[in-house]
Formats: C-alpha cells, sequence, structure tokens
DNA sequence: TTGGTACCGC
C-alpha cells in the first residue's frame, strides 16, 4: 500500500466511526471488530479531531478505547489524550479534562516534559489561551499528585514561554509542599514566584510563614514578612496569628506582644482565631482567668464564638479539672446551634480521662459515634493516654489493638503515651523498648519521643546519656523545646547540678525558648536542693517580673527549701501567699512549715 | 492562608 492510500484508507475508517459513533453511539463499535482493529492511533487523533464528532462523545469513545476492550483495540497514546483535552477545552469541561491529565501525569508511558505535550497541540487549531490554561491545570495535577518536580517542569515552561501563572494555582503548590513537609521547596518556590513576577497575595505569603513557623523557623519568618512589606505585601490577621501561634508555642511572650502592637498599629481586628490563640497563651501560663476573661471580652466585641473557641475554652477547664463547666460550655455551644466536632469531643475525653474517669470516657466516644463522628486516631490515641497515666497499661494495649484493627498503624503519639506511663511505674527498661520498637518499625522520633527518652535516663540518674540523646537529636535536625530543655534541667537539678541547669537555661533563651514555669520550678528545687534558697527565692521573684504565675509545684519547692533552713517567716510568709493565690497546700508543706519551727535560724 | 491528641516540675 502507498502512503496516499493508506492515509484515504485512514480517513475512510474514521468518518465511518464517527458517522456510526453520531448515529448509535459506543454500542455500535463493540459490534464493529472490523473498525475497532483498524482504530489505531492516527484513525483515533482522526475521529477525536473531528469537528463533526462533538466533544461529549470524543471523551465517550476515550474512555471506552482507555478500557481497552478488545485485543484488538489500541489504547490512546499521549497525541489522543492531547487532542482530547483540546476538544474539551472547546466545550469548557475543565473537570473532565483535570481527569485527562491525571491519565497522563499517573502513566509512565505516558508522562513526560510538558514542552513534548505542547508541541503536541495543532498549530493554530486552538483559541488564544488554550495553552496556557492546559499548562496551568497540568501545574496543577502535578501539584495535587506530589510530582514536585513535574510541577515545577511545568512553571518553569510558563516562565520561560512568558505565560501568565495563576497565583492560585502557585498556592495549590505551596500548600502540597507543606503538607509533605517540604519547606526548603516551598520557600525556594515561593522566591520563584517572586522572580518570576506572579501577582503575589498575602494568601501564598502567608502559608509559607506557617511552613517556616511550624519548623521553628520564626526568625526567617518574619524576615519573609519584612521582605514582602518592601514590596507592599501587607500582612492580614491570617499571618498575624500564624506568628502569634509560633510565638506562644515557643513561649516567646516578648514575640506574641509584638505581634499584638503590630495588630494594633495596622489596626487589625482580632478575630475568633486570635482569640483561640490568646485563650491557649494564657491556658498554657496556667491563667485560666484570664482564659475565661478573653472569652467574655470576644463576646463583648462582638466576636461570634465558633466551635474553636468552643473547643478551646472547654479543654482549658479540662486541664484544669473543672469538668462541670466544660460540660456547661458543651450544651452551651450546642444551643448556639454550632456543632461540636471531633476535636472538641477529643477535649472533653481527654477531661474525663485526665480525672481518671475512664468509664466515662467510654460513655463519651458512644455518644461522638452516635453523632456521625467515628473514633479518630487522635481520639484512640487520647483513650491509650488516658489509660497509660492511670498506669493501665493492659486497658491501653487493648485499646491500640482495637485501634490496629479498625486499619490505623500504631503512632508515635501511642508510642510515647506507652513509654511515659511505664516511665511513671519506674518501668524505664520496657519503656524504652517501646521507643525503641517504634524506631525499629521505621517511625521518626520526633521532640517529644526524644525527650521522653531523655527523662526516661534522666530518672535512671544516666545523665551522660541523656546529654547524648540531646546532642544526638539536635544533629538529626530536630529542634528541642521548652520542654526538652525542662526535662534536661529537672535532671541536672535532680542531681545537684545547678551550674549545668542555669548554663541550659541561658542555652533555651538564646535560642528563642523561653523559659516556663516547669522550667524555674526545677531551678527553684535545684537551689533548694544545693542548700540556697535565698537563690530559690531570687528565681522564685524573677518569675513574678516574667509573668510567670507560680503554682503548687513551685510554691511547695520555695517552701520546703526556706523551711529546710530554718527561714521560717519567710517560708510562711509565702505559705500565705500560695493560700490567697488560691493553691491548697498538700502535706508536705505543712510537715516542713512545722519543721521549720524546730529548726535553729542562722 | 491561621486555631485540636502524646513528652517536663514538689
Amino acid at each position: 500500500m502507498t502512503k496516499s492510500q493508506n492515509s484515504t484508507s485512514h480517513l475512510e475508517i474514521a468518518s465511518i466511526i464517527v458517522k456510526d459513533l453520531n448515529n448509535s453511539g459506543i454500542k455500535s463499535l463493540t459490534k464493529t471488530p472490523f473498525l475497532l482493529s483498524n482504530l489505531d492511533s492516527h484513525v483515533a487523533y482522526l475521529v477525536l479531531s473531528s469537528p463533526d464528532l462533538p466533544p461529549q462523545s470524543c471523551l465517550t469513545l476515550f474512555n471506552f478505547l482507555r478500557q481497552n476492550p478488545s485485543p484488538f483495540s489500541h489504547k490512546p497514546d499521549l497525541k489522543a489524550h492531547v487532542t482530547l483535552i483540546s476538544r474539551l477545552y472547546e466545550a469548557r469541561k475543565f473537570a473532565e479534562i483535570v481527569n485527562v491529565l491525571n491519565y497522563i501525569a499517573n502513566d509512565d508511558s505516558l508522562r513526560c516534559p510538558v514542552l513534548h505535550i505542547v508541541s503536541l497541540i495543532e498549530e493554530g487549531a486552538h483559541e488564544p489561551k488554550f495553552v496556557e490554561k492546559l499548562c496551568d491545570m497540568l501545574f496543577r495535577v502535578y501539584a495535587d499528585g506530589r510530582m514536585f518536580k513535574e510541577a515545577t517542569g511545568v512553571f518553569h515552561y510558563m516562565e520561560k514561554s512568558g505565560l501568565m501563572i495563576d497565583e492560585r494555582s502557585c498556592i495549590v503548590f505551596l500548600l502540597a509542599l507543606k503538607r509533605c513537609d517540604e519547606m526548603d521547596m516551598c520557600f525556594g518556590f515561593f522566591q520563584r514566584m517572586v522572580e518570576a513576577n506572579v501577582e503575589i497575595t498575602v494568601y501564598s505569603m502567608t502559608i509559607v510563614i506557617d511552613g517556616l513557623c511550624k519548623r521553628g523557623e520564626v526568625q526567617r519568618a518574619k524576615d519573609l514578612m519584612e521582605q514582602m512589606l518592601n514590596r507592599g505585601i501587607k500582612p492580614n490577621i491570617y499571618t498575624y496569628n500564624t506568628l502569634i501561634n509560633a510565638y506562644v508555642k515557643r513561649n516567646d511572650f516578648v514575640g506574641v506582644n509584638k505581634i499584638l502592637s503590630s495588630l494594633k498599629n495596622d489596626q487589625l481586628a482580632y478575630s475568633a482565631a486570635t482569640y483561640t490563640l490568646l485563650m491557649e497563651w494564657n491556658g498554657s501560663l496556667g491563667k485560666i482567668g484570664e482564659v475565661e476573661k478573653l472569652f467574655d471580652e470576644m463576646r463583648e466585641r462582638g466576636i461570634e464564638a465558633d466551635v474553636h473557641v468552643y473547643t478551646s475554652l472547654i479543654s482549658w477547664n479540662c486541664r484544669i479539672g473543672n469538668m462541670k463547666r466544660a460540660f456547661a460550655l458543651f450544651d452551651e455551644l450546642t444551643d448556639k446551634g454550632l456543632v461540636a466536632n471531633s476535636h472538641t469531643y477529643g477535649a472533653l475525653i481527654d477531661g474525663v480521662c485526665k480525672a481518671g474517669q475512664m468509664d466515662a470516657a467510654e460513655v463519651l466516644v458512644k455518644d461522638m459515634q452516635s453523632r456521625g463522628f467515628d473514633v479518630n486516631q487522635v481520639i484512640f490515641n487520647t483513650l491509650i493516654n488516658g489509660f497509660c497515666a492511670k498506669g493501665m497499661i493492659n486497658e491501653a494495649l487493648n485499646v491500640k489493638a482495637i485501634m490496629e484493627r479498625k486499619g490505623y498503624e500504631t503512632d508515635m503519639f501511642a508510642y510515647n503515651s506507652i513509654a511515659s506511663g511505664l516511665c511513671k511505674l519506674k518501668r524505664y527498661e520496657e519503656a524504652k523498648r517501646w521507643l525503641f520498637t517504634m524506631m525499629e518499625r521505621g517511625l521518626t522520633p520526633n521532640v517529644v519521643n526524644f525527650t521522653t527518652l531523655i527523662n526516661i535516663f534522666s530518672k535512671e540518674g544516666n545523665l551522660e546519656e541523656a546529654n547524648r540523646l540531646f546532642k544526638e537529636m539536635e544533629k538529626k535536625g530536630v529542634r528541642p523545646n521548652t520542654v526538652t530543655y525542662n526535662t534536661l534541667i529537672a535532671g541536672y537539678c535532680k542531681n545537684g547540678k545547678t551550674k549545668e541547669a542555669h548554663k541550659l537555661r541561658g542555652e533555651m533563651e538564646a535560642m528563642g525558648i523561653m523559659p516556663d514555669v516547669y522550667t524555674f520550678t526545677s531551678l527553684i528545687h535545684g537551689e533548694c536542693v544545693s542548700g540556697k534558697s535565698d537563690e530559690a527565692v531570687k528565681l522564685f521573684n524573677e518569675m513574678k517580673q516574667k509573668g510567670l504565675k507560680q503554682n503548687q509545684f513551685t510554691y511547695t519547692a520555695v517552701i520546703l527549701g526556706l523551711s529546710k533552713e530554718g527561714k521560717s517567716d519567710e517560708a510562711f510568709r509565702l505559705y500565705d501567699e500560695m493560700k490567697e493565690a488560691g493553691i491548697t497546700p498538700d502535706d508536705r508543706v505543712y510537715n516542713s512549715l512545722v519543721g521549720s519551727l524546730h529548726t535553729a535560724r542562722s
């Protein structure tokens, strides 16, 4: 056969197929093996690009061929995909185009550089914005599919070809990178967006800032904000909330206040999320009164409390053991027409667990299920933690088994709860074994797992190993947080090594991680153990200057220290102060005070 | 585009 005969027959076959499809639909093809066996890639192209065949029918045929109905039929090749896309574009069937692009992206024999795809598009046969739109959609498909290299390739092509790049598509990519913890790439891509003159708004900037904050790079995040401000991009309440969150998590009092004054300067009003964060902040400082005050203030200012705000308030009441208030708030939330979510239930379940009422926890789980919420992994972990905290390891392992049957893999939260539960029972060897098992199973230990291990070694008196782990964790790029430092500081203090403890305090401050009530209580205890109650009192006063509220543990430590040295006047003064603060002294405080009266004053 | 589970103190 000559070339012209060949193409003539191709054309003939194509026109028969078009006619058949238009007359009797796809069924006609299934009954005509002759047509099917001749439907090669060229015929497919002719059919799909035929103006006589409407786009919807092109799609039907394409899907039919994709399913590869007989040994004679061809699977659509790249050209067929691209042709179909251009037909679908005529009909503005964007969702269908995304599907077809996904076929290309997920098929090893079709996936190729975008340049190749574009070269298959018929010259002049398409609308002016077609290539641009196609690239944009392909970029999103790669971003959604976490195919980062491919996505970057499309971006690069668009930039080079002078095609307009939509910020919203870049946002899809930035979010995907953030979700995969690819922050270097995320940050780098954002810089490329700037260089490529993509029209950037506060949206994409905030995503990058949040990603950097979540990784602990708060300074870099702030620098980025400054840099973008010079380009005329102003932070909004979301941006500020992101930074507030970062500073709250680091206990950076000064940092939070700086952001709050920036908010004021920019005349931005607090949002419900801002209030949630401030409530979290005060709650973590033990200032539950302030938390309730913020809740009132918010409503006075006419800002509607949403389910997050209620959940936070419920959670803090749970954490201080005020379950009555927690349940009242839960009712209030429902009365307001808000719908409790799994987080809200999680807070309540955690609360009853902490109160040691595991039966109540199971009742809440049932209630939650009856309202259509599945027990998710967080709730399972909360229950496991509840049992572990009570020392009921077997019950915890039972929940773990149920969780695994439901298809959840035991994660680092659960491993950690089990290890710390065993640690509280002084079953250190078992505790370590669980954490080591976790690592053997391929889970990468995070800052909390490391902290728990450091704590175990500290409790065993093995400070060398604790310190070695601390160094190892930093080497692995896991940033220590307040709790990590507190753990090691407590270890040193307990062993009378106050010098090292103070050194660590300086180190953490230099890292931008601020000491909290735990840090001070340990240091105070350490000074007392070393017989330096005057130093302890100094630290105690420093807390007040820093706005840190002393709690039961702090008072107990300093009163015991003073009593031991016979400084009973000072001890009694602090005892009064303690009671005024609404903290109930326990027997040890009374005993030490009585003892102080018998100790000779120096 | 922001806000929930686990780890530390007498």
